[in-house]
DNA sequence: ATTTTTTATCAGGATTTCATATAATATAGG
DNA sequence: CCTATATTATATGAAATCCTGATAAAAAAT
């Protein structure tokens, strides 16, 4: 049994006689004549009476209609199902991500992304960098971002930066200056990462480089806690410029940095699992966000 | 796209290499390898890396996998319910019959047939003569049961007859008779169908000829009233023998009546109805259990 | 009676499908 | 590093199939 045999029976049961199926099914006469004598054959019993040259569908005919549409609509489906793979409509990506852009960047992604690809399923998934990592034998994401270093046979990574904005308190004495450097900070209550974190040596560095003061008076895990303290006036702060953006509108000040403070995260792809132009897709439109993010924001604030 | 497409990527994903495919197949690898290029070059998008020589499944293939698996078991579904339509396991049958056989005896025949014919949907209707022959011009129904007479250029009929039986009373003074006649029943209270009844006609010709008084006392629509008349001491009855057959469980005697009173039925068959090979095996189980029905029984009595 | 409509059959050609042989590439073992 | 093994891809000729056009046959329509 074969899908031409399917379809051609449907035809002359939608048209009602071989002439008009042909006709429908843009062949010609004979091939449908014999395309149903060899259906026939194959089923065992007959599908027409040839009464007064004329097709009557029998009541076997009528039954086995039901579930031979049932077939071609599955068919159907599917192979709609491959048109919306082949644009990209149709597809499933599961993202791993440290909280720093899994929590106000992606998200922003995301939406933009489907609006692209409605059917995408996604699963963004929010993990410290430590729980990306883990999960990399498992091969449990098609993309991760965890920070460096990640070191696996079985993931390729990509290194990216993004380049940190400092963050202050409305109404601060800084907050006319387009640029901020250590100098301006000399002495400044600051809110720092903790010191394993790569910008924490950092900035120890550039501080000490300008001869200023470097006063942490507060370490904490992420950026986003770095700001909440910096809006409750305990201090000044670095941040990646995602996070400020999002915190910015609830009323802190964001300039840039200078010399330039990086915060660097790895992407991650693991190798085992099935390559994905949708994740190909993705990936593009992350970077394309990422570098959109980070110098022209900071200018238009 | 076509099945062999389908069912060659399903081996593929299955067995993991296009050789052992081929073999399930029963094909040659090169076959699997050109159907499943085709395959691709129609999807526009690839199924498979061919990464060191080995095939790794893409995404695009695992989610177009899903969507071939269930079109393939829909497939599956059609070839299975055909040979079930093969086989007369798969069917439908509207069967539309006047009360007489409706409520005793046609649910036996049914019961019988559908052990032969498991998946057999049936629908028995129980209806008038009048109101089967109504049903003709909107073919309702596979096979009609309708007394006599009808003539419908919509229906091919068939005359069937069944014997009559003598119902009495437990006790009654002619039990211990085998065969009643009509002097038997000389003046004795009887119960008799409407006078529009064919058998009405024929037992007051029968009471006649013998020269004996028939003394209806009751008149009524159904065998089966007869019969609860006859139950509650009223009289005696003569009824068609499935009815009669029935009732005799709760306590009636059932006797041959000669000279032989017959009830004619007409089988419908509707022309315009797709003709059914399950139609035609139920008539025979039908026609089977009509003649095991009548003499024989009444022996046994 | 003639024309039209419809299905079935047949022969020839086009297309496809397949298998064999072989190439190309990667893996495994030594 | 070399060889044997395993896997996929390609080429070619053979076989099967599928399709078309012509035509027959039968019934309906005019």
């Amino acid at each position: 049994m074969n899908l031409r045999q399917l379809e051609f029976f449907r035809a002359i049961m939608v048209t009602g006689t071989m002439t008009r199926a042909a006709e429908v099914l843009r062949v010609s006469q004979p091939s449908v004549s014999n395309v149903i004598a060899g259906l026939e054959h194959e089923l065992g019993f007959s599908l027409f009476k040839r009464r007064k040259g004329r097709l009557q569908p029998t009541a076997e005919a009528e039954l086995f209609f039901e579930r031979a549409q049932s077939t071609l609509e599955s068919l159907d489906d599917t192979v709609q199902a491959a048109s919306e793979i082949r644009n990209m409509k149709l597809g499933r990506l599961i993202v791993a991500s440290q909280p720093g852009l899994s929590i106000y960047f992606l998200p922003g992604v995301v939406s933009k992304f489907l609006t692209l690809h409605p059917d995408v399923q996604f699963k963004l998934l929010s993990r410290s960098s430590y729980v990306v990592r883990e999960m990399i034998p498992a091969q449990q994401f098609d993309i991760g971002i965890a920070e460096p270093p990640v070191e696996h046979p079985a993931v390729r990574t990509e290194r990216i930066s993004v380049e940190c904005v400092c963050v202050l308190p409305p109404g601060h004495r800084l907050e006319a200056k387009d640029v901020i450097a250590p100098e301006d900070l000399d002495g400044e209550p600051f809110i720092s990462l903790f010191s394993e974190h790569s910008t924490y040596y950092r900035l120890s560095n550039v501080f000490a480089e300008a001869g200023a003061r470097w006063k942490v008076v507060a370490e904490t895990q992420f950026f986003s806690t770095c700001c909440s303290f910096v809006r409750n006036g305990s201090g000044v702060t670095i941040s990646d410029p995602h996070t400020a953006a999002h915190i910015s509108q609830s009323g802190l000040v964001i300039r840039k940095f200078q010399p330039r403070i990086d915060y660097e995260l790895d992407i991650l792809y693991p190798l085992d699992r099935p390559p994905s132009r949708i994740r190909d897709a993705f990936i593009e439109t992350l970077k394309q966000e990422l570098s959109e993010y980070t110098a022209p924001d900071i200018a238009a604030e």
